[in-house]
Parts: structure tokens; C-alpha cells; sequence
DNA sequence: AAATATTTTTAGATTTGTCTAAATTTTATT
DNA sequence: AATAAAATTTAGACAAATCTAAAAATATTT
């Protein structure tokens, strides 16, 4: 099936939100999506009519496997094309979320499949989040917050789930990237926020905000 | 200024007729972009007042300076983005139109800027067409058909106009790719086909129609 | 459980890009 | 130069994606 480039954006909107709460209601993805209620009300009736949706008005809605498979679908492109961005293209990782939003929506199969081998089919993006396989399958590792890990304890950053370029301008001004060292020195009730040790550079106190959004496994 | 991508595939028609003749008029232009006449005139009417037109009811029309450039613009990236195609994701030179026309739109100038740099700064896509610099200029070369070309002179085939599948199928099957080189050995009155010798190759016969569309300069 | 607030949907408009059919202008032909 | 033919434009319609404002359904509060 195919899909225009709104109907794509609804569908990733709707899997990204269905992720956290299972059901999404309208106002919710309006929020996402940046538009009013009502047109979300029109785009689900198309989804719905398309068999992507399960959906009963009022009653708030999800993807099923079908709408989920083709949200997989897009994410994959998504990923695949930040990456190359980063790799070849040599881009700072906080500039090539908006590109991506335009080329994940190129349509050929092929292309993707090229383009995932030309990159050696890699496993996670430049931000660290799972690259999924051409069935929609998800690699998955085993990590938590850094506002969660114990004290002490050295961990690795392996994604960081905001990728506003506010956020990444954040990350850059504390030497943090994917792969970056950190020890977790002390945290403050005050206001949740931690100070840390990242290798090689002085302790600096992050705020609960920045350290909600980093996400660590263990250094082996 | 930004344009759609409707906008965009109308100003490369009307670029691509007019290198032709000058100026276009309402029928050819909706012969290229395979539309109604009716349709053409509302779009003419938005690019006139984008002032990329020079057009009057009735009396045919042609792009202005910011028109050519902004072709140039689409068509530098069409050919850059061929060009990555074939050398990098190893595609056949006969599948990376379509590729390429969905690519061409998407918006991001740093974009283009690294891909040239990535792909070391390509004077000539995929199919022998000189791609523009990002100032619009186009490279030159001395070309003329296979069908003009002199009997018993060696020449190698520098590009191929006719970019359809069915086109560079049929020179696959010849083995005529850009570089390969080639000697017309006579010439048929009848129907205006060529003996030639390609490199490596027993002799073979060509139509006229294949031989028009076939670029050639001398080997050096 | 009635009143109020919130959420969601519908109704009707708007914009972009397209179309058909009719009207208009230009060009060609007798 | 009058008429026929061809090319072009206009008028009006439609689909997709959006919006505002109003109506309907659901949820919350007293």
C-alpha cells in the first residue's frame, strides 16, 4: 500500500504516543502534530477506512499491526537516512532530524534496502535509538535513565530520546555523545538534579530535565 | 524563495522546452508534463506572479532569470543525487530516474552542498549530463551524435539523451555505457541505421533513433 | 443526578492542484 | 476577408488536507 506524506506523519504520531499510554486520544496527537482537533478527527477516518486504525469515535484509537508495520516502515527510513547524514555527510547529530523528516518519505523499497546495506545495516541512528529491519524488527539493549543509575556506578551513553537541537546544544556544551563515559557523583533532592563525572572532563552538575532524557548501560 | 514540488517539476518542463525552442507554448508544455492544457495555464498563472515567468495570455511564455535558476537548482540536484545512486548504492543507470525525480525536492540546501562534497564535486551525472554548480553554471563539452560522427573514426560515448528504460536497455544489450568506445563503420542509406565496432565487440548495427541519441567525443 | 467542563466530532470554508466542458483568441484555409 | 481549425483560457467542479465555529458526546464536579 501507499501512503501521502500526511498520512505517514499521523501514523508515526500515533505510534509514538501509543508506545507510552496503549489507547491515544485526539487531542493528544493534535498536540503531536502541531494541528487542531478536528483535523485529526478527519485523518483518522481515513486511516480507519485504510485498515491501518482501530477506532471508534469517541473512544479513542491505536494502530494495528498493519498501521504499525508501515509506521516501522517509516521510522527504519528515518533512522537509516540520519544516519548516512552523520556518517558520510559528515552533519552535527542535531541538525539532521528535519532532513530526515523529508527524506524518510521517499518511497522506493529498493532505495532502502540499498541505502541499509551502503550504511552496513546498522543497529541504532546517531541519536542512539533502534533502527528497525526491513520485518519491522527492533533491536533492543538494556538501558535506563541516567536519573536512575546508582551513584558511583560508570555507564555509558547509548541514546539520548530528546532530539530537539536546544537539547543537543545542551548535550554538545557538556562534551556528551553516544558512546560518552559517565559517573553519577551525587544527586540533589532539592531538584532532582545530578552532579557527574563525564571521563576526561571536570564534574558539572545536569539538571533532572537533561538527565531524564540520556539514557545509559553499563560500561563492560 | 521555496516552491512545491508541483511548482518544481513545472519549472524543469518548461526549462527543458525551452532550450529547445525558445519560447514554449500551452499544448507542449502539458505533452511534457503529461497534464491538460487548462492546468498548465493555472500553474503558469502562480509562477507569473512568483516572477519566475515571462508569459502573456495567449502569446507563450518562458522563465526569466530567477525561473533558469531555480531549474538549474532542481536539475543540479536531480543529476548529484543520480550520480549517488549509481557510484555509492550501486544501482543500474536505468532505474535511478524515478529515484531522483522524489529526491530532487527535498529542500535542504547544506544538504546538497555535502553531497557534492561527498560525491568529490561530479562535473557529469549517470548518464553523461553535466550537472550545475551550486551558481547555475554548466560544464561544457564538444559532442556531437553518433549519427554525425565520421565513418573510421574512434569516439567515445560521453552521454545518452534519451534516458528512458527502454533506451538504456537496449544499449546495455549493445554494451554502450558512457566511456565505452566506439568506431562507425558505414553508414545505411535505407533507414539511416549504423555499422559500428564497439570496443572488444563484434560489429553491430544500430537505428538511427538510437544512434541520434547518442553522444560521442573524440578519444583522446 | 444535575450542572458544568472537557473532549471529540460535524458542518462548512479555504487552499492547492487537478479536471471537463465551454468560451475566447489566434492561426490557417479556402 | 470570411470561415474553419487549433490553441488557449475561463468557469466551475472535485479531492486532499487543513481550518474555525458549532454541535454532540463524555467526563467531572458539586
Amino acid at each position: 500500500m501507499n501512503f501521502t506524506t500526511s498520512e505517514e506523519n499521523y501514523i508515526k504520531g500515533i505510534f509514538h504516543l501509543q508506545q507510552e499510554t496503549g489507547l491515544v486520544n485526539t487531542n493528544a496527537l493534535a498536540a503531536e502534530m502541531n494541528t487542531r482537533a478536528a483535523s485529526v478527527t478527519d485523518m483518522l477516518k481515513k486511516l480507519k477506512s485504510k485498515k491501518l486504525l482501530q477506532y471508534e469515535k469517541y473512544k479513542g484509537f491505536k494502530l494495528n499491526e498493519a498501521g504499525k508495520k508501515t509506521a516501522l516502515d517509516v521510522i527504519r527510513k528515518h533512522r537509516l537516512w540520519e544516519f548516512f547524514l552523520v556518517a558520510h555527510l559528515k552533519f552535527d547529530w542535531d541538525k539532521v532530524h528535519p532532513i530526515a523528516e523529508e527524506l524518510e518519505h521517499i518511497s522506493s523499497e529498493e532505495l532502502v534496502q540499498r541505502l541499509d546495506n551502503f550504511l552496513g545495516n546498522p543497529s541504532f541512528d546517531p541519536h542512539g535509538d533502534p533502527i528497525p529491519d526491513k520485518h519491522g524488527r527492533i533491536p533492543v539493549i538494556n538501558q535506563l535513565s541516567l536519573r536512575e543509575v546508582p551513584l558511583k556506578k560508570a555507564v555509558t551513553v547509548s541514546s539520548v530520546s530528546n532530539q530537539s537541537v536546544q537539547m543537543l546544544e545542551m548535550l554538545k556544551h557538556y562534551h556528551i555523545a553516544l558512546g560518552t563515559q559517565i559517573t553519577v557523583i551525587k544527586r540533589f533532592e532539592f531538584d532532582g538534579s545530578l552532579e557527574i563525572k563525564v571521563l576526561k572532563q571536570s564534574p558539572c552538575i545536569i539538571s533532572e530535565q537533561v538527565a531524564k532524557n540520556v539514557f545509559v548501560h553499563d560500561t563492560q
